[in-house]
DNA sequence: GAGCACTGC
């Protein structure tokens, strides 16, 4: 069994294992096996005789960590590409002309000056620096990781980020993107034994790091938009800070926005720091005299001003979530409508952008302005209502003004009572300074911001807080201790956390049986963290063959990691709602979303039109293949660590109740008692908090226990995703949890004492039997 | 009888 399980641990690190075996060849091996003549992988290095036999690439002039910048650019300008010996393409001669106009590359040589002479190094660079994509490739030419077997790493916040960047700086090195520049994403990975340059996720680093303390990989790890200040970017930075006392051969690289780069540098042992003009344009910042009551009509009236009094030019107006937006749509259309017919404006296209809108839609922010109504009459604008994801996620050219009320939608979480939620927050200054940015893209923009500016001078912090100071650390120790993080409390994190934040943590992870009584990783916590999962889910699904369940309780994690997918549009709420009482089960709603899974793999099965099926039932499409997608994933990693995967016969009658039970393996701290029958009024386990089951549930008559799957705080406490539970199961299966001695006195602890004494006495007889 | 800011593994 041992051997089994090693067997299929090598496949699924397959990558690792061919890059130590490419770094034998490269150091030059004895036997067949080693010679570089006969690994495959390094073929392209032996193509024709000509190479091997003549030809000399200009980078075997190079000494590595003591290049220059005209060394390379001589390289970069020959014939043939230095990387693949093939000849250059004429597209990237044109390529290079354009990099080399980028404001970073006159700093080239500053920059080698100063990664020659230190481990770790800040780079500030404002947008359009062009950071991103030249400075691992002058790592590239001095790190020369042909020879070393090293790779080089540079991490991004999002995917997206990481899939484009890495196309890009592949075509600027004229090589195929996934051969020496890849990416690696998850549900993707598109790098090859020829990679050098890696773009990914700084999760999926973090992912990488659980299983290679060292980074052994890499010879050079690059944390872009660190600013951002990610909790995994937070991470990696206190883990790398580790890393570079015990490995002096490894090279750090931090990149940032301007702001804050003092608290990097002396964050990294004073690390020095290189900075590098961006190339934007001015934008002139305007605040109103007095502060405004309703920042959503002052916006509405912001916008149809610049539409009506201003050069031609796009508008981007910030707001904090859907329904706001919507509404602010709805509201500049109507106005802009009468605009028309009473003055000569031109037209106004208001486009929403939000996170949760279909992709498709979000793309029309980049059709263009609307054509004048007439010939010669005054040009259209458009106008876009936007959250926070166009602060940083997404950038749109072309905008001159913008409107910021000076508000977004923020994490908060409170250890006291554990619960995470959005709050409409006042944002940072640098988040101001980030919006009002993006009028100077493309040329000189205002920025209107809807606040005065004694608000911002006194009112407005510097940074937003980082995200490990706004969430629930229980995925974050359980992935700390399993990254061989022996003491926490002194783990140099650039923020730490509060300690009532940690200690719930931990608290947490004791009970779901992660980390023992002192302190350390057990074999479940250890299994737990190799899930991309939080640890109840992990912890449910671990457990979930114990209950003769396993394939369902795969699907119902799937469909609780991603977003919901019912589907409700306010014009068709009544239909929506017929739609998911097709699904319904009577014992609530995981069932429910169980049944809709099936009903989905069943229609796509039998070869129907899944999306129109899906269309017609009110279901989201893009998130049930989604959820499908999780759901391979975390079956690779079950059958990986030999989690039988079984079903209970369908027939049974237990098929639902195990499912129920299998819950509580990892919801067991999250179930609420009704307070008395009739009463809508529940009370959370432990925490005593009141809270009412949410009205998306389909459950109708209301159950005297339920387990949750989460605490949402809006206009009141809610909890979502109910199921119905029977007490007695919560002292069977969370036997520690559940001691009733240690409850505080109250209505919870009365009818679990009453119904742990029922067992005792139903023991009893048939013991005495 | 309400509403997912945004990421990521």
């Amino acid at each position: 069994m041992a051997d089994s399980k090693r067997a299929k641990r090598s496949s699924i690190d397959g990558d690792s294992f061919q890059d130590s075996k490419r770094l034998k060849m490269a150091n030059g091996g004895g036997n067949a096996t080693t010679d570089p003549k006969y690994n495959k992988y390094l073929a392209h290095q032996y193509e024709d005789d000509q190479n091997q036999n003549g030809f000399q690439s200009p980078l075997d002039q190079f000494q590595r960590h003591q290049t220059t910048a005209i060394q390379a650019s001589n390289a970069e300008d020959s014939d043939l590409n230095p990387w693949t010996n093939k000849p250059h393409s004429q597209r990237y001669f044109g390529i290079l002309k354009s990099r080399r106009d980028l404001p970073v590359s006159k700093q080239r040589q500053e920059f080698l000056d100063m990664y020659h002479s230190t481990q770790i190094l800040v780079f500030v660079g404002e947008t359009g620096s062009g950071k991103t994509t030249q400075v691992p490739q002058y790592v590239l030419y001095d790190e020369l990781p042909h020879q070393t077997g090293k790779l080089i790493a540079c991490t991004q916040p999002r995917r997206v980020a990481a899939m484009s960047v890495a196309q890009r700086v592949a075509n600027e090195l004229d090589v195929e993107l996934g051969e020496e520049v890849g990416y690696s994403i998850r549900f993707e990975n598109r790098t090859g034994p020829k990679t050098m340059l890696k773009y990914m996720t700084d999760g999926q680093l973090l992912r990488e790091a659980m299983h290679d303390h060292e980074m052994s990989r890499y010879s050079t790890i690059i944390l872009d938009e660190a600013h951002e200040r990610t909790l995994a970017t937070d991470i990696l930075m206190a883990l790398l800070k580790q890393i570079a006392e015990r490995r002096k051969d490894l090279k750090i690289i931090v990149m940032s926005a301007t702001l804050d780069a003092q608290k990097f540098q002396t964050y990294f042992f004073n690390a020095p720091l290189l900075a590098v003009p961006g190339r934007t344009f001015p934008v002139e910042i305007f605040y109103t005299p007095e502060p405004e009551r309703d920042y959503l009509e002052a916006s509405v009236r912001t916008v149809l001003q610049i539409h009506a009094s201003e050069p031609d030019g796009d508008i981007l107006l910030f707001l904090t979530g859907e329904e706001e937006i919507e509404d602010a749509c709805r509201r500049i259309n109507l106005e802009v409508d009468d605009m028309i017919r009473e003055s000569e404006v031109g037209p106004l296209k208001v486009y929403p952008l939000y996170g949760t809108l279909p992709p498709a839609q979000q793309q029309r922010i980049f059709d263009k302005a609307p054509e004048p109504l007439k010939k010669g009459g005054r040009p259209g604008r458009k106008c876009i209502i936007a959250t926070n994801i166009a602060e940083t996620s997404l950038t749109i050219d072309g905008i001159v003004y913008v409107v910021d009320p000076g508000f977004s939608k923020q994490k908060i979480y409170n250890p006291r009572t554990r619960v995470e939620s959005l709050l409409v927050s006042p944002i940072s200054k640098a988040s101001a300074q980030q919006r009002a940015g993006r009028a100077g893209r493309t040329r000189p923009g205002k920025c209107f911001r809807l606040y005065t500016e004694k608000a911002f001078k006194k009112e407005l912090i510097e940074q937003t807080y980082p995200e490990i100071l706004r969430s629930n650390l229980a995925n974050t120790v359980l992935e700390l201790k399993k990254l061989g993080v022996e003491d926490l409390v002194h783990f140099d994190l650039m923020d730490p956390p509060a300690p009532e934040t940690m200690m719930r943590a931990l608290e947490e992870l004791n009970y779901l049986a992660c980390l023992d009584d002192d302190g350390e990783l057990t074999n479940l916590g250890s299994l737990a963290s190799e899930f991309p999962l939080d640890p109840s889910l992990a912890v449910m699904l671990i457990s979930s063959p114990e209950f003769y369940c396993s394939n369902e309780m795969l699907s119902i994690t799937s469909l609780l990691s991603v977003p919901q997918i019912w589907v409700r549009p306010n014009n068709a709420r009544k239909r929506a709602d017929e739609m998911k009482a097709l699904f319904a089960h009577p014992d609530g709603d995981h069932l429910t979303l169980l049944n809709a899974y099936h009903a989905y793999k069943g229609t796509e099965q039998g070869g129907g039109d899944i999306k129109q099926w899906c269309h017609e039932h009110f279901l989201s499409f893009r998130h049930l293949s989604s959820a499908d997608n999780v759901r391979d994933q975390l079956k690779r990693i079950m059958e990986t660590h030999d989690i039988e995967l079984v079903s209970t016969p369908f027939q049974d009658k237990s098929y639902y109740i195990n499912i129920r039970r299998a819950l509580l393996a990892g919801f067991f701290m999250q179930v609420a008692m009704r307070e008395s029958s009739n009463s809508k009024v529940y009370k959370t386990v432990k925490d005593d908090q009141m809270v009412m089951i949410h009205p998306s549930t389909v459950v109708s008559s209301p159950y005297d226990w339920v387990v949750y799957n989460e605490f949402v705080l809006t206009t009141k406490n809610y909890v979502r995703t109910v199921t119905n539970i029977r007490p007695e199961w919560l002292l069977e299966i969370a036997p520690v949890y559940y001691d009733v001695d240690s409850f505080e006195k109250g209505e919870i602890k009365s009818a679990l004492t009453r119904i742990s004494e029922k067992i005792r006495r139903r023991q009893a007889m048939k013991g005495g039997q």
